[in-house]
DNA sequence: TTACACGTTAAAGTGAACTCTAAGTCAAGC
DNA sequence: GCTTGACTTAGAGTTCACTTTAACGTGTAA
């Protein structure tokens, strides 16, 4: 079981963060008698995963939206689809800013590449503007 | 000559967001004699450039930067460096960005292969938490 | 036992990037 | 001449995701 400065430590993220996620109820960490919070694996775990859709800009009202459905799942009520279809939903927006990127990518490698050929001629820049 | 409305609908930006971006210095269009704003082609491409360091989160202080050194760039002072410099380090935050995006990428894929080969069961959901 | 590191809370504050409001000007069409 | 709609401005408001503050509790080492 880790302390929250322990796993602050290992998610390179600090204390004040993860306590906030607790609260917009992405985290339910377990507590010592006097309150003190205690993560163990499977939370550390759960951290890295809300970290990971957090990196690729999942809003946080979306990440809590799979949560509720995880914790509200039982055999009466399924909501397996539902969170299938929230990672297809969410794979689309990474692909679409992958997309982004490497094109961008492309464009500034071809800048560089086009002021390293003129250097040090301002006169004659690739970018013409404004 | 584009309007505003024009170049709006041309780049799927708002009015409000393009007045935007010249009150933080970023575009320079001309006006006509009672204060409409202008917009030629090297607006519009220079405009297109901004939207795309933008969709890959560079932040508008250092776009403003970018449009700074090249405003400010002479025979007697040259910027050339200067924006390489940017621009590669813009490179490098493009290149960690695309990293962590394909990482995840693999990771919602991997998970919605696991939700599809155990559905419908829930009780041995592939996240096992929390 | 006192110091101090580390924990707790609710609530207010911050910064970035828009987004909207209010009050106004202006040109074109009926 | 009047209405409509597109433009103008400064400045206030909004949203998101933290981040800080203030005031306090707890455990352990010197």
């Amino acid at each position: 079981m880790y302390t929250i400065s322990e796993i602050s430590r290992l998610t390179q993220t600090t204390a004040h963060t993860i306590r906030y996620y607790e609260k917009e109820g992405l985290l339910f960490p377990s507590r010592t008698a006097n309150g003190v919070r205690r993560y163990d694996e499977t939370q550390l775990t759960w951290l890295r995963f809300v970290l990971r859709l957090r990196a690729t800009h999942m809003p946080i009202e979306q990440i809590r939206q799979y949560v509720d459905l995880f914790l509200s799942s039982s055999d009466e009520h399924d909501t397996t689809n539902d969170r299938l279809r929230l990672l297809e939903a969410h794979q689309q927006t990474v692909r679409a800013q992958l997309q982004e990127l490497k094109q961008t990518e492309q464009m500034i490698t071809d800048k560089i590449a086009a002021y390293r050929r003129l250097h040090p001629s301002v006169s004659t820049d690739p970018v013409r503007s404004p």
